[in-house]
DNA sequence: TTTATTTATGTATTTAACTACGTAGTTTTG
DNA sequence: CAAAACTACGTAGTTAAATACATAAATAAA
């Protein structure tokens, strides 16, 4: 084991972005084996018009978690490939409505297979002792409460 | 919650990047409260020439998991701040081998407490039911077995 | 002992996110 | 209802990583 692994809980953020970039890489080939043309950065965006259906590019920008910049290029890219089309809004003109095209609603049906084999192996990886996604949400949860910062900023006045 | 935070498991690499770039961002401001002039980004390679003294520039990539391009750049960023230095390796000519300098071993010793307090909160925010760092490992041990796009291959196989 | 292969480092370019800033509509307020 | 504030979107530039490519030194092989 490196030094790193073994200095624990400080490095979670590498470690954590390290497993991410694995995950995301690896995505991209299961696809490619499929011989769908489709990057796991579009996730995000194609899973959530799946379900809204209309959204606008700040909606859609707070549904992943992104900003709106990064979820404009991700549009734009979707819209490079017939996946989703926009159109603008009748009764507020600044907002910019995007769905599906039905090319993109085929993409979809033809990756829910991959999806579902995506999601027993991540499963397999995941599901130990401890649940990744589990311990995950159970972070994201903490933090909702108080950050990092205001924890370590609690901390610090504590031992004063 | 949002879709993304529904669709579970698949969505899995864009949460945990989102998670490590929280923590990086508030661990940057944690040391700014502290008034300590250093980069999350800069941990790794502090870190591992803390415990190991001198390496190399590849030496160093491979125990940080970065590629020596990226490492060669934080390696920059280090020599601008005097942390670290350099010599070639008289034995292999190729070789550079890197050093913490003076300053950058007075940084590690005021850094300390700032790392326990660190340590504090995020075993706070990770340590919960399932242990988040806990689940890391697994899931990366786990993956050194087996990666992802092999148990997705091997499952696409089997389906047939 | 040349030649081929491997290893170590470095540079250039790409990628995928971000922040900062600007503009144009929409809503609120005095 | 005019001015101010806010919201939605877009562009430009930055950042932190990667990949691809190049070179030089060291090692192995013919």
């Amino acid at each position: 084991m490196n030094i790193i692994d073994e200095s624990g809980i400080l490095a979670i953020s590498t470690r954590l972005q390290r497993l991410s970039e694995q995950l995301r890489k690896d995505g991209a080939l299961v696809y490619k084996s499929y011989g769908i043309d489709f990057e796991p950065k579009w996730f995000p965006v194609i899973y959530t018009l799946y379900y809204k259906e209309t959204l606008s590019v700040v909606e859609i920008a707070n549904e992943i978690g992104y900003t709106h910049p990064s979820t404009i290029s991700l549009l734009k890219e979707l819209e490079k490939q017939k996946l989703i089309r926009s159109k603008k809004d009748k009764i507020d003109e600044r907002k910019r409505l995007i769905q599906l095209t039905s090319k993109g609603r085929e993409l979809i049906e033809q990756m829910k297979p991959v999806w579902e084999v995506m999601k027993t192996a991540l499963t397999q990886i995941t599901d130990n002792q401890n649940n990744l996604l589990r311990a995950i949400e159970e972070a994201e949860n903490k933090i909702s409460h108080q950050s990092f910062l205001q924890r370590a900023l609690q901390l610090k006045s504590e031992e004063k």
